[in-house]
DNA sequence: CTGAAAGCGCTTACAG
DNA sequence: CTGAAAGCGCTTACAG
C-alpha cells in the first residue's frame, strides 16, 4: 500500500496531528519540523488530495470549461487562466465540450462532484440561458460568451463594436457587397452579427447574414456554396478563427486570389494568419487579459460573495493586413 | 451546507447504503431504487467525489501530461486519450509542462497525490532519462518520447525512418545542402536527427544539424541567422510544427520564395501548413491512433501488471506539397 | 435485498 | 507547541 500520514508519524517518532501540522501551516517547532521533513523524505510520503479535501472541505481546484480547445483563442485564456490559479495555489480542471450542450451538463455536473472553489466557463448560447446562480454552490465566471443579463460575472470582448469595426474597415477599403458567416452557438457569434448588421445598415448596405456550426469544415461547405452563387459577396466576414480558416479554404479551393477573387476579415489573431498570403485581417482579442480578469472576478467573487454581478467588457484590436486591401 | 447522502436516504426513508448501492452498482429492489431516485431529484444531490475516491480507493483518473498544449500534435493526441478514458468511465486530468522539468516534477507529484489509475505522458529528455518505473504507483506510458530501454510502456512514431523520409523526398526532388533544425528537449528530436543525419551520409552528403528550444521564436531566430549565412542551406528539415512555423516566418522576413529561396520540409500535418503558399511538406503523425494506443498499452498494464515492456512504433506517412518542389 | 457499523486518510477544534 | 479524538462523506464487508 501506500505510505500514509501514520507511517510518516511513526517514523518521526510525532503524532499524526503534528506531521499534517508541519507539512501545513500549523504551529510546530523548529525541531519537530525537520523530524517530520526527514521521515517524509525517507518515506517518500505524498498525502492523498481526496482525503485531505473532504476533511478540509476546501477543493482548492478551479475548473475552466472552455468550447473548444484546437481554437487558439482557449488555448491562449487557458494559460492565463492556469498561471493565476497556480499563483493562488489552486489546481486547474480545463474540460472541453466540443460545443455539445450535453457535454456541458456533464461537466457543470462533474465541477459539483468535485467541489470545486468556483468554475470559468464559456458555455454556448443553449446552455447559457438556462444558467442559473442558484444551481450552484461555487461561484461562476462567464468568459467569451454572456448569459441572461444580471446572472453571473463575466468578460467578454465588445463584439458590437468588433464586428462593426470591420464592417467599417472593409466599406473604407472600397468593399460594398460584404456578406458575413456567424457560428451559431455562442451569444458571441450573434453579438458579432448584431455590430455587423447595425454597421452595415448604417453605411446604406444590405446586411447578408448567413450561420454555420463554428468549425473549419461546415464553414468552408458554406462559404464554398456562398462564392458559386450569382451576386455573390465581394467581401466576408468571418466569426470566428476555426470559420475563417474555412473560409481560406473555400477561396483557394473556388481558385479566388485575396482580397481580388474575395475579400476576408475575421477574427483571433492566430499564429498562421500572417503566414497565409497576402495576411488575413482580424480583430485581434486580448486574451491574456481576459483569463486574468476572469479570474480576478472569481476572487472578488469568494471573498465578497454578495456584490452586485459584474460584467468587464474589452475591446479587440483591428490588425489590417493584405486579405482585405482596397482593390 | 451541500445536501449529503444522508439527506437522501432520509428524504426517500431508507439507509444511506441502499442509497449508495441503488446510485452505484450494488443490489437494490426496484422499489427502493425508484425511492431513491427521486429523493435524489428532490434534493439536487450530487455525490462527492473525494469522498468516493477516498472511501474505495479508486480514483477512476487518468492522468496526461503534455509537453505543449499550443502544438495541435498534443491537443489531437489529447482529443483520443480523453474519449478513451471517458468510455472506460474515467475523468482525464490534463496538464501542461511547456517543456519545463519542474513543471513535470510538479505534476507527477500532483498525479501521485491524486492517486490516479494511470498516467500518459510526454516528456523531455531530461525528465525521461530519470524516470524509474519504481517509483511510481501507478502505469505510466509514453507517448511521443521514449525514456531508458525496458523503462515504460509507450507509443512513439517511427522517428528515425521519418526523418530519413524528408532527406529522401528532398534528395529526390534534388536538394542536396540540406540542413535539419531539431529541438533540444526530447528523445524524439533527437531521433529525428539520428535518422536524418544516417540518411544524408547514405546519400553522400555532409550532415548539417543544429537545435533549438522547440518554439516558433526561437526557431525563427535560429533559422534567420542560419540563412543570411554564407553557403546556406537549400534546403531546411525542421523537427516539429512550432519550429517549422518559425522557419516560415524567418524564411519569409529574408525574402526567400518556397521552394525557390528555400525548401522546407517538417513535421506535423497541422490545419495551416496546407494554407501556407506553396504548402509545407510534412510528415503527417497518426495522432488519434498514438492516444488511443497509448490508452490500450495503460489498461492492458491496469489488467496485467507483470507483462513485460511494451513500445508500440507506428509510421508517419510524408504529405508531399509545394514547399518543396523539384527546383 | 437491506441496514448498522466500520473505516478510507486526512485536518482541526479541544485540552493540556 | 503537542497529542488524542472526532469527523469530513462516502462505500463495503458483515449480519440478517
Amino acid at each position: 500500500m501506500a505510505v500514509g500520514i501514520r507511517d510518516v508519524a511513526r517514523a518521526a517518532g510525532v503524532s499524526t496531528a503534528t506531521v499534517s501540522r508541519a507539512l501545513g501551516k500549523g504551529p510546530v517547532s523548529e525541531a519537530l519540523r525537520e523530524q517530520v521533513e526527514a521521515a517524509v523524505r525517507a518515506t517518500g510520503y505524498r498525502p492523498n488530495l481526496s482525503a485531505r479535501r473532504l476533511r478540509s472541505q476546501a477543493a482548492q481546484t478551479i475548473g475552466l470549461i472552455v468550447a473548444d480547445i484546437r481554437n487558439p483563442f482557449f488555448t491562449a485564456v487557458s494559460r492565463a487562466v492556469e498561471d493565476a490559479a497556480y499563483q493562488a495555489g489552486m489546481r486547474l480542471i480545463l474540460c472541453n465540450t466540443g460545443e455539445d450542450a450535453e457535454r456541458e451538463a456533464l461537466y457543470l455536473r462533474l465541477m459539483q462532484e468535485e467541489r470545486v472553489t468556483g468554475v470559468v466557463f464559456a458555455p454556448t448560447r443553449r446552455t447559457a440561458e438556462r444558467l442559473r446562480p442558484e444551481d450552484f454552490a461555487f461561484p461562476l465566471v462567464l468568459i467569451d460568451r454572456t448569459g441572461p443579463p444580471g446572472g453571473h460575472d463575466g468578460v467578454v470582448l465588445d463584439n458590437l463594436a468588433a464586428g462593426a469595426a470591420l464592417v467599417d474597415h472593409l466599406v473604407e477599403q472600397g468593399f460594398s457587397r460584404i456578406g458575413g458567416l456567424f457560428g451559431s452557438t455562442s451569444s458571441t457569434a450573434e453579438e458579432r452579427r448584431d455590430g455587423y448588421g447595425a454597421a452595415m445598415r448604417r453605411h446604406g448596405l444590405e446586411p447578408r447574414i448567413r450561420t454555420v456550426l463554428p468549425d473549419a469544415e461546415p464553414a468552408e461547405a458554406e462559404v464554398a456554396r456562398w462564392l458559386a452563387e450569382p451576386g455573390r459577396p465581394e467581401a466576408l466576414i468571418l466569426s470566428n478563427g476555426l470559420i475563417l480558416m474555412g473560409a481560406v479554404r473555400a477561396a483557394r479551393a473556388a481558385g479566388l486570389d485575396l482580397p481580388g477573387g474575395v475579400a476576408l476579415a475575421g477574427f483571433d489573431n492566430e499564429p498562421w494568419t500572417d503566414l497565409v498570403a497576402p495576411g488575413l485581417t482580424v480583430i485581434e482579442q486580448p486574451v491574456a487579459e481576459i483569463g486574468a480578469q476572469a479570474m480576478g472576478l472569481l476572487f472578488d467573487r469568494l471573498k465578497t460573495p454578495g456584490q452586485p454581478v459584474r460584467k468587464v467588457v474589452l475591446s479587440g484590436r483591428l490588425i489590417a493586413r493584405g486579405s482585405t486591401a482596397r482593390r
